[in-house]
DNA sequence: CTGAATCCCTGCCGATACTG
DNA sequence: CAGTATCGGCAGGGATTCAG
C-alpha cells in the first residue's frame, strides 16, 4: 500500500496543505507551532492550571509546589510570548500580576484533550520477542 | 473567572480522572504519555510519512533526506516500543524491514490533526511593549 | 540494507542566590 | 511578590564509523 487514493472520504491523514509537505522540521510547520508551544517540562500541567481560571504567580507556584520559581517563570513568560497566556501587571503594593488564557490559548483546551485520549487508550505491549 | 461550574457542558477542560489531579509531570498521566510518543525532533514528519502507508527504512530515508541514519533508527525503535509502529521483518537478501502503523498509531492522526489546527490558528502577535 | 557504537556539542532543567 | 542571574548536570541530536 505505497500509493494511496487523494480524494479519499475521511481521510486519516493531513491537510492538503503546502506546509505539509515539508521534508524537515520546520519552524513554521503548524504542527511544529503547537508542539513548540507546549514545549518543556511542566508545560501542559501550567495549562491544565489556567483551564480552571486565571492565576497569579504564587497561587501556580502553591498549585505545583515542585515546580521552581525559575521554570515557572520561564514557563509563563513562554506562554505568554507564544500568544497563549495574557499578563496583566496589577499596581499597588504587595506587585501582583495576574495571568489568563487568551481566546487563543482556550483553544488548546481541544489539543489537550486529544493528547489525553490517546494516553488513555495507550497499553503498554508486552516486549516483542525477538524473531 | 475564577470558578467554573464543574457540570457546564462542552467543557473546555479535561476528564474527571484522579490521573488529572497531579502536581507535577508524571510518566503515568496520559497526556505524558502521548507526548513522549511524539517526542524528539522528526518524530512527527515520521508519522506522517507512515499515515500515507507503510515505509522501509531506504524509503524513508529519501523521503527525509535530511535525517541521519542514527536518527531515523532510533525514531523507529522508539515509535515501535511506543506501540505506534510494527517493525516487520523480511526474509532473504537484501534484508527489508517494513514498518506499518499499529491500529493505536493510526489513532495518531487525530492527534496531529488537532496539533495542525491549532497551529494554523496561530498568528503571530506583534512584540509586546513593556507596560 | 538496516542498523549499533562512539564522540562531541548544545540546550534544558534544577538549585541557589539576588533584585525592583 | 514576582521575578532575574548564574552555574552545573544530563540527555538529545548530528556526524562518523563499524557490524549482521
Amino acid at each position: 500500500m505505497t500509493h494511496q487514493t487523494v480524494g479519499h472520504p475521511a481521510r486519516p491523514g493531513l491537510p492538503d496543505d503546502p506546509r505539509a509537505n515539508v521534508t524537515e522540521p520546520t519552524p513554521s510547520c503548524p504542527v511544529e507551532i503547537t508542539l513548540a508551544a507546549l514545549h518543556g517540562r511542566w508545560t501542559t500541567l501550567v495549562i491544565r492550571e489556567f483551564l480552571q481560571g486565571d492565576r497569579t504567580f504564587t497561587e501556580l507556584r502553591r498549585a505545583l509546589p515542585a515546580l521552581s520559581d525559575k521554570v515557572l517563570s520561564d514557563r509563563l513568560a513562554h506562554l505568554t510570548e507564544a500568544g497563549v497566556l495574557d499578563r496583566r501587571r496589577h499596581p499597588g503594593w504587595p506587585p501582583r500580576v495576574h495571568y489568563t488564557l487568551t481566546p487563543h490559548g482556550r483553544r488548546l483546551g481541544p489539543v489537550l484533550q486529544a493528547l489525553w485520549d490517546w494516553g488513555t487508550q495507550h497499553q503498554p505491549l508486552p516486549p516483542a520477542e525477538p524473531q
